[in-house]
DNA sequence: TTGTAGGCGTTATCAC
DNA sequence: GTGATAACGCCTACAA
């Protein structure tokens, strides 16, 4: 049986050469001589030597591999993001560790722990809207591992982060329906646990405070669930019950906007022209809807990209006990501006 | 600096008690006094003891941990195929290391040897659509190591998989298209170095011959990319201007149907009524668009969910030197008839 | 340039 | 019921 992988023991046997300089040859330090060098390189190659890299791993105390944790895969914004993670830590070397906390703050914290058992070099996280997470965060996190949080954050937790300017966008947003005529425009939210959540409300009061509109909280619907349709749906249908002078909505994601689409379709209230909707993420779906809906778009790849980069940045500075600051990186968005609005 | 985590080793110290006797008591062996191993349990628990995974691998070479290989994340279907994957490992104990193929055979086969490297339980793997790969698997895997292909498999290669079966699906679909009275009814395939598009299109071809419609192979075009609405787009384009006649397309996924809407919107063709349109697998998007579309729906969690189940089934036989055999799981699918059809 | 020796943290075997 | 010892495969001072 070729069950046995061979090692470097059995190189070294083979060899008549010490196991050290089998390593050294193997990692290419400069102490050996091309001789040898040689001889192991091609003993390596001829019986197919794979390093074993968990030996390794024990040995140097790093696992190349980082751990990551987001509430749902399933998910257009979050898997985008994930693509930009893996092919970043490919390119640097590192392997990936997925894992979905499924909002749940207690499934999050046993998730960080496995990570940590594991001996992840560094944790990539998109909080749970559930709160008190700060408080675990912060017990569980306090020895030496470094931890990116990104797009779903806590501010006031101490660590670098990768985010957009939630506040900011939806601030945009909100203007845009204002300068477009708008004048009774509701704001379909998240739950206030989530800072994204409470961010781009921020935005919405904001931007219509600025523009001399009365902000009534009357107007503004939480959905409990930010990517279910059906949320969306029902909250439409719950306005329409409550107001009948709404002319534009701005929606937390594009989902929830999906969601007023679906009611106004069925009661035949047109977009935009009876109602405006603006969504949020640009989700595939929204180009191709009719009438595609404008929305906001977030730099996804880029925001799993760049956690990855600053991620490992801080592991090499740990390793080098190279001082280092958290980064607070505020990635561009834009209008998308189409038919809806 | 709480920098240093507490090991057996400390617990031991402390205790001064055989670090052999604190892995047993760690671990729940029978033959540990409950005295003692209260003791352990309360330490283990005061110093905050973790134990240290990569090392109990090294050991016991055990990762507790698969990888999977699928050829992108940003994918309505394989992204609840993942959501299956991870949920199901986590029932069972196991991490899971993400990596993303992008359809090339030579990453592919880097990525099947980093995951062999890093001393993984198991793959799971959906093979790209770039030929030759079963040569490299067979070299890759025949060491030992436990792998379940899923959905986009190598019939020739062996070892379990999970399916659907696309030929049938695909022959559903057509058949239903046939029974509504369509007769000039286009393929959107993919290329035939897949399986899955072989079968596609092997199952709509079927469909024609079984109801007396003639096959012509001028009526199927290939797109490149499977999940690539600019396909669907300029394929729509192509066909229109070489056949008049055609009164209904089958694609090989919702995206290049997709493609074809946006196509036949710009020129107002309309859906069904001029032409009709039947895709494949449910992405969110198909039901939603106007007219929705019909399509085949395909058990996309639960296909992850088994892949894993049967590939810790094997990891777990395989560590009892207990005999078993591969399976090969065909997934119920089902048509979902919407208004494009 | 090469080799020796020890250890990373855990687990398994065997003796007491 | 407990403990001594070795081993998993690799890496790295340090010595030769």
């Amino acid at each position: 049986m070729g069950l046995k992988r061979t090692t470097i023991n059995d190189l070294a046997a083979k060899l008549k050469i010490s196991k050290s300089t089998i390593s050294k040859a193997l990692k290419g330090y400069p102490d050996v001589s091309d001789k040898t060098r040689k001889k192991v390189l091609r003993l390596a190659k001829k019986l197919n030597y794979k390093p074993n890299s968990i030996a390794s791993s024990l040995r140097t105390r790093q696992t190349k591999t980082i751990g990551v944790i987001v509430p749902s895969v399933v998910h257009d914004f979050f898997s985008k993001v994930i693509d930009g993670i893996i092919q970043e830590a490919e390119n640097k070397n590192y392997l990936v560790i997925l894992l979905q906390s499924g909002e749940h703050a207690d499934l999050e914290e046993k998730q960080l722990n496995l990570l940590k058992n594991k001996q992840v070099d560094g944790i990539l996280l998109s909080v749970s809207n559930e709160t008190g997470i700060k408080e675990r965060l912060n017990k569980i996190l306090e020895k030496g591992i470094p931890v990116v949080l990104f797009d779903k954050i806590i501010k006031s937790f101490e660590c670098s982060k990768v985010i957009i300017d939630d506040k900011l966008a939806a601030y945009n947003a909100v203007s845009y329906l204002i300068n477009k005529g708008y004048k009774r425009i509701a704001h379909f939210g998240g739950v206030l646990t989530a800072q994204n959540s409470i961010d781009r409300f921020l935005g919405y009061k904001q931007a219509l405070i600025d523009n001399n509109l009365t902000f009534n909280p009357d107007l503004v619907y939480i959905n409990p669930n930010n990517d279910d349709i059906n949320d969306g749906y029902s909250n439409a249908e719950k306005m329409l019950k409550e107001h009948t002078d709404i002319d534009a909505v701005f929606a937390i994601t594009d989902l929830i906007a999906l969601g007023v689409y679906k009611y106004f379709n069925e009661i035949n209230i047109r977009i935009p022209k009876d109602i405006a909707v603006f969504g949020f993420s640009d989700w595939l779906i929204s180009s191709v809807i009719t009438p595609n809906l404008s929305t906001v778009k977030q730099p996804s790849f880029e925001m799993g990209r760049k956690a990855v980069e600053i991620l490992i940045d801080e592991i090499k500075n740990i390793n080098n006990n190279t001082d280092f600051s958290f980064q607070n990186i505020v990635l561009p968005t834009s209008l998308i501006i189409r038919k809806s609005t």
